[in-house]
DNA sequence: GGGCGCATGTAATGAGTTACATGATTGA
DNA sequence: TCAATCATGTAACTCATTACATGCGCCC
């Protein structure tokens, strides 16, 4: 949940935002970065609302919807940096997941088992393609597409070095 | 939650066992290449057993609390093939929590941002230390903490050029 | 007799997901 | 007029986490 408290209020820090606003740029620029979903947008804004550190203020504009605009307070601007400072100064072992499927790997039949790691290679191979025919991005973004490229990569590389026993 | 399942149904496919003995040898020998945690491992076993993928039986010694011994059934083997093969097959975008932070990093002071991700790149290189003193493993798990090595190392090597910048 | 190991869990809480609800406006 | 977009969410559900409960056996 830190991450997601941290992106969004790391938006709201750039500018006060109301919810579909956020979950539409968010959708549109940082889907590769991020997992937020919408839901999850609207009340995790809801609950930084309740610890204070956002505050809403409510527009309209005619008859159309109303919207909630939420901007950063001041102690919010605090647990921005903190979290930044955290979330920066940590690493955690990545991914186990995936790599819960190669400790059973030998429980296939070879052929089978090939036949799974290179569908992984293509979807490795593809994600890269995607990710760098992406026009250089904003210059915040980059970091984090640059390390997920580098990572999909060493991933890939390892994966073909593993093919290839 | 499917990574967790496979990991139970492939450890039972190995040999039945009860609650205590996984969740005591995930403990010992896998920490590093899971975070299933005791209650969850439990609660999962329940719902495995729920849905016929493994079954129970009691046993008892002496006046020694009861155990239940759990066994992958035939639907088991299937479903744990099967969630093999997906896994095996599937790549997924690594890691977008930690990547987060680095979207904000220029919103700290010079001087800070290097302190973090210096931080940063000691407990990298402690985990990766710290994988590569296990002396050689059962060759199973070894795949998994082979890829762990050179994700975190890819990951280490980015940060050192981005700390160059 | 005191603490550790064995062996099971439950309870409370919280985060996240998908799918659905609502209702206005705008553009083809 | 019909669909998409704007804008908000709720409901039901699943998974996971932490902390705690229970009670016997074994060893020092």
């Amino acid at each position: 949940m830190d991450h997601h408290a941290l992106l969004l209020l790391g938006l709201l820090k750039n500018q006060a935002q109301h919810g579909y606003q956020l979950n539409d740029f968010i959708e549109k620029n940082l889907a590769r970065v991020t997992n937020l979903k919408k839901a999850t947008a609207y009340a995790l804004l809801e609950r930084l609302r309740e610890s204070g550190l956002v505050a809403v203020k409510l527009e309209q504009e005619g008859n159309r919807p109303p919207r909630k605009v939420y901007a950063i307070t001041q102690s919010g601007e605090t647990e921005f940096l903190n979290l930044l400072r955290t979330e920066l100064s940590s690493a955690e072992p990545i991914s186990s997941p995936e790599s819960t499927a190669l400790m059973f790997m030998s429980e296939l039949e070879p052929d089978e088992r090939m036949a799974c790691l290179n569908i992984r290679l293509e979807k490795l191979n593809a994600h890269i393609a995607n990710l760098e025919n992406i026009p250089t991005h904003k210059s915040a973004v980059n970091f984090a597409l640059e390390r997920q490229v580098v990572l999909l990569k060493a991933d890939r590389n390892w994966l073909m070095g593993v093919l290839e026993r």
